[in-house]
DNA sequence: CTTATTAAGTCAAGTGTCTTGACTTATTAC
DNA sequence: GTAATAAGTCAAGACACTTGACTTAATAAG
């Protein structure tokens, strides 16, 4: 009876993970309602005024709340709200893509404090490792330079690149990401910067970023249709970023579309590369983003095509994402010019009916999110803010508390 | 200044918190490895021995666990294994189906004690409430007179029918369940029966099942197909069944396929409510199950085609249900007979490429689950006593503690 | 202007639950 | 037979939330 199976268990936890939980209850409130008073947070969450004054106290030696004007609200005494401090904590974000890859330092309220890019070099990340230590370097010498302390209160660095991770010769990808999605990328991150490091897909970061300062900002299931280089989704579900298994969740633009007898990738046909493609415009062109924001707001011909045949495909995804996620709302968003968002709005409408048509709805089923190259780097760096702060299952258990 | 917003906050915890979670804990680890020991239980879940002596001492008290014989392991004190007591509690589970409801009385570890049911008569809630009311207390009083006390150890009863819930008019559905969904089932149920009671879609209770007893059992990422008169999908995810913001998640038969220039809900293409029309079946037939069993095993022709036509269905739902969810494990199940779900099965493969083809897999991607008429209400039973037992964040926070 | 009422927030003692470290018990290995 | 090892208990301790009385500071009412 030698029984050594490994035994599966979830953790327990004790009054760390309680106190642990309630801190970051606090945090999250302040952040979904703004500054409140010690009263309004006890009522609010259900602890009592004494633990609220406990632990707002505690907050505020730690540089993450303060207080401010006493506000009179009527008979009784003033009430002193408390609100984040911004300069509480930092994060860097690093944004992996094609041919550039960029890097923000951000704070505890998701302020963008600097940010840097620098192009990828081809070949991968025997070529492109030191570009980016580099780059991460350079972001992170200039945050020290602009706050005090900066590095005492850094959470730690989320990095983001296109998905999917870990996946079986995915083969036929053209566009040479395969070998970054091979490279123990995490490990030489945390080596090189002596950071925590997280890793997820562009896709997951624009959520994480719609989330944190966008359009999700308080809303515990929504989903971001991110248009990029590639399309995925990014999955707020339960107030947390899902993940799935292994990473992978949400990676629609590998869903394969059956037409005319034969099967494509949705990520083969609304994209940016493929409007590079029906435009025969290098994606490696600098001056891209620009070109591409001008025929947009032109309402240029050229692209008109593009956008219309996208926007079926879209405009399906959606209503997919609606049955199968049921979410609040649906936010889209890219690393793509606001105008050429705009216009995919626009061309997306109107909605396929979906079990998001509710009685009493009272956000619009599809809202625009944040359309600009720099999100998923913001949305890279908000990661590590909400692993630290945001309240979160795991955050609870006793082996998340010490390690 | 009259400020009076709402405040939306996350509820805070506390010392009962703490212990409801690792109460849960140990039971979840009991569920999933069998009987063990409590220092295998400190091990598994980081807790202390002491604070595990004392919850292990409190479950006995409740009846939940009992000791079972020593056990000798080598050197060192034999260790005293504890294991799940199946008569610790009882769930009722409900299926309200088009011509059909069942009732199942089942245990704390899934064991169905007790099943029974009624036909449905036409014209809704108005003429089928009495009938799931008596069948409902008929059900409770069997059990009654199996086991003693099986009153007090009645954690709840879980209702199930096909979704979705509260949707807009979704007017073109033929089988008449739309009166149902706008039903006040909830409160009727309460009311009649002075239950805790919950209400799930039928894919939804599918996938409580497999995660209780089936395929998904100690898989915290799973996405359970369920084929019946519909067809849904019932989501796992980080080990909790995902509900979405309306409860409809995973309604994967209202997503439109576009085929030949139109848009058709897969349900109306794979889905026994097809394939009744397929053999111009009456549905409302008592005999249907053992009918369409006996044309599945002898293999007829006339199924063959409908079985090649939705297998193709199938195999793109699973492809999809992969992409977007990254479970560790597809499951395909239905209250189908089983003998129809394997040629389903066998038809189905080989599936489609996706981000589920990964090195190192140890489960497969697709696996048959339960296919028997029952497993719904059973499923339905199970998530009471999941919401009861199993280590869920909701259970943590202080607002679901007394109330 | 005075007093009652209301609400925010503090104080200090109390309570529940996990932790710690020493100890007991039971078995196997040498 | 003795040492080593592992399960499990005991009793004190630590931690974080709770309780209820109290203080402070404002508005409302007369």
């Amino acid at each position: 009876m030698n029984d050594s199976r490994p035994i599966r268990a979830k953790s327990g936890t004790n009054h760390e993970g309680t106190s642990a939980h309630n801190r970051r209850v606090m945090i999250d409130a302040l952040r979904i309602n703004g500054a409140l008073s010690r009263a309004d947070l006890a009522r609010a969450t259900r602890l009592t005024k004494q633990t609220v004054s406990n632990i707002i106290e505690e907050l505020e030696r730690d540089g993450l709340v303060s207080s401010q004007e006493a506000v009179r609200r009527g008979r009784g005494q003033p009430s002193t709200p408390y609100g984040l401090v911004p300069e509480g904590a930092f994060a860097i974000g690093l944004q992996i893509d094609r041919h550039v890859t960029r890097a923000v330092a951000v704070d505890l309220v998701g302020s963008v404090l600097v940010r840097d890019e620098a192009g990828l070099p081809p070949g991968g990340p025997s070529n492109g490792t030191k570009v980016i230590l580099d780059l991460v370097a350079s972001v992170r010498s200039k945050l020290a330079g602009i706050v005090q302390q900066s590095e005492k209160r850094l959470v730690g660095l989320g990095a983001a690149m296109p998905g999917p991770f870990g996946v079986a010769g995915s083969g036929d990808d053209p566009w040479m990401m395969e070998t970054w999605q091979k490279f123990p990328l995490l490990e030489t991150l945390t080596a090189g910067t002596g950071l925590d490091v997280g890793l997820q897909n562009d896709a997951a970061a624009a959520a994480t970023a719609e989330r944190m300062v966008g359009a999700a900002h308080g809303l515990d299931h929504a989903v971001c249709l991110f248009v990029g280089y590639g399309i995925g989704a990014g999955l707020i579900l339960n107030g947390e970023l899902y993940r799935g298994a292994n990473g992978n969740a949400g990676e629609i633009g590998m869903a394969l579309l059956f037409a005319d007898g034969k099967s494509t990738p949705l990520e083969h046909r609304a994209s940016l590369a493929s409007l590079y493609q029906h435009l025969s415009i290098d994606p490696a062109d600098p001056g891209l983003y620009a070109r591409i924001n001008d025929l947009a707001l032109r309402g240029d011909q050229s692209i008109h095509a593009w956008v219309e045949a996208a926007a079926v495909d879209l405009r399906w995804s959606i209503h997919l994402l609606e049955t199968l996620f049921d979410p609040q709302t649906v936010i889209l968003c890219g690393s793509a010019p606001e105008a050429l968002v705009n216009r995919l709005i626009a061309a997306i409408g109107p909605l396929l009916p979906s079990i998001a048509e509710r009685r009493g709805r009272t956000l619009p089923r599809l809202q625009p999110g944040m359309a600009d190259p720099w999100s998923v780097a913001l949305g890279a760096a908000a990661g590590p803010i909400s692993r630290a702060f945001d309240p979160r299952f795991a955050a609870i258990l006793k082996d998340s508390l010490q390690s």
